[in-house]
DNA sequence: CAAGGTAACCATACGGTGTAAGGTTGTCAA
DNA sequence: TTGACAACCTTACACCGTATGGTTACCTTG
């Protein structure tokens, strides 16, 4: 019987890391719906049920990509304005998410936070709080910005289309005919803003941001004008 | 000569619509990965196979139920403040996206959008122009607020825990030990800001939010006051 | 009334999913 | 040589969305 596989095999091999980092390339490649075990396995040369000798189940393998999407967005750059830290920490966060597109639907479903995400909350508190913020207002600071660099990305995301041209065929097909009449000021915007030539969703982040970190700006102005009291 | 619908029997009663309000029923109830043909059509009294007759195919039902959610968000009040209503918008569209957690989740997945999203950009673009913004402008600013409002809405759901009680005892558990040292500011955040009695993490919603109208009434200001050259 | 058309519905089947249970193999320590 | 043990595989189960092809129950027409 052939008991010599011989070549003493590469069986070793696989781990939790080398899993999660090949469900990524999947997911990146195929889209999330079509990660599966047997998929998975199958790249990593190996059956499906022998995946469960190195993670608990799928989501633990969901846990571990988030993490490493945490992972690569990376920490604060250091004894930088507290202004370039937060617009340095939101193109990161943005250009990461935009090439892990299922990164973000991931993070709704996973609500126990990794150390990654904690540390780079705490990054970002002990930024502002050194910047002169109090610890409320941080945590406002926080929250806010958050919640535009999520959403942002979730509506880029969500877009059907990927450059300047695909747009105005996207725009034109949705706004076509009639819509023009039911929607004008839709179909205006589309006409005189959207599709001027070197037009790109992609700027409106920074817009939005700079808005914000004004905002932010002057609330820190004036908390230490007149200190509590 | 309309046709006799006659009601002798209820056979005739399953339709795309009503198909569309079970599907909600059972996501609300049970979570979206939870609603299947099969479970959908036994809660109507059918098989699997017959909703097919009414229906294209799954992913069409989740087209309808984010068209019900738009509709559900409902139009701008007439005859206030541009401020006032953006307001009442964003508080609209955060009461039923979080009375239905699988929404946001929803948007992702579907790029082309219906005409309830269609009429209700248009609306708020109108608003903002009537207010006095320029296309640009209102376009700016209908992109940051939405950015906000999705990514508030999108941390909200993610949150693992409903009342402040939880929130303590998961504070606790995720800060527990040697995390203290580790996240020393999202400690002192903890302790200080959010344990206290009374603290609600819906409260932030409204401050980020009158913050990002703040800036853009400067925003606004600026614009008349400087005609565009 | 009878006949036929047709929309609504059902049964079966296929290829997929995550994973529980248990069998097999390869390597190393004693 | 033997035994332990981890890594790996096979099989099986209950579920999924849906293609295909009946089967019913009604309405219209004569």
């Amino acid at each position: 019987m052939a008991k010599a596989k011989s070549n003493t095999t590469e069986r070793g091999q696989i781990t939790r890391d080398r899993a999660v980092a090949q469900a990524i390339v999947i997911a990146d490649r195929d889209g999330m719906d079509s990660l599966s075990m047997r998929k998975l396995a199958t790249e990593l040369g190996v059956e499906a049920m022998s995946l469960y000798h190195h993670v608990a189940n799928k989501t633990d393998i969901l846990d571990g990509m988030v993490d490493v999407v945490f992972t690569e967005i990376g920490s604060l750059p250091a004894n930088v304005p507290w202004q370039d830290a937060m617009r340095a920490r939101a193109d990161a966060m943005r250009a990461v998410l935009r090439s892990h597109p299922w990164a973000l639907g991931l993070l709704e479903s996973r609500t126990t936070p990794g150390s990654a995400t904690l540390q780079q909350h705490d990054d970002v508190l002990r930024c502002l709080s050194e910047a002169g913020f109090s610890l409320a207002d941080a945590a406002h600071a926080l929250a806010l910005l958050d919640s535009y660099i999520y959403g942002f990305i979730l509506q880029e995301i969500t877009l059907p289309f990927e450059n300047s041209e695909e747009l105005v065929d996207v725009a034109d097909s949705i706004l076509a005919a009639q819509a023009a009449q039911a929607y004008p000021y839709l179909t205006e915007m589309a006409r005189g803003h959207i599709m001027q030539a070197g037009y790109s969703f992609g700027t409106e982040f920074g817009y939005g941001l700079e808005l914000i970190l004004a905002g932010l700006t002057s609330v820190r102005a004036a908390e230490n004008a007149e200190p509590p009291g």
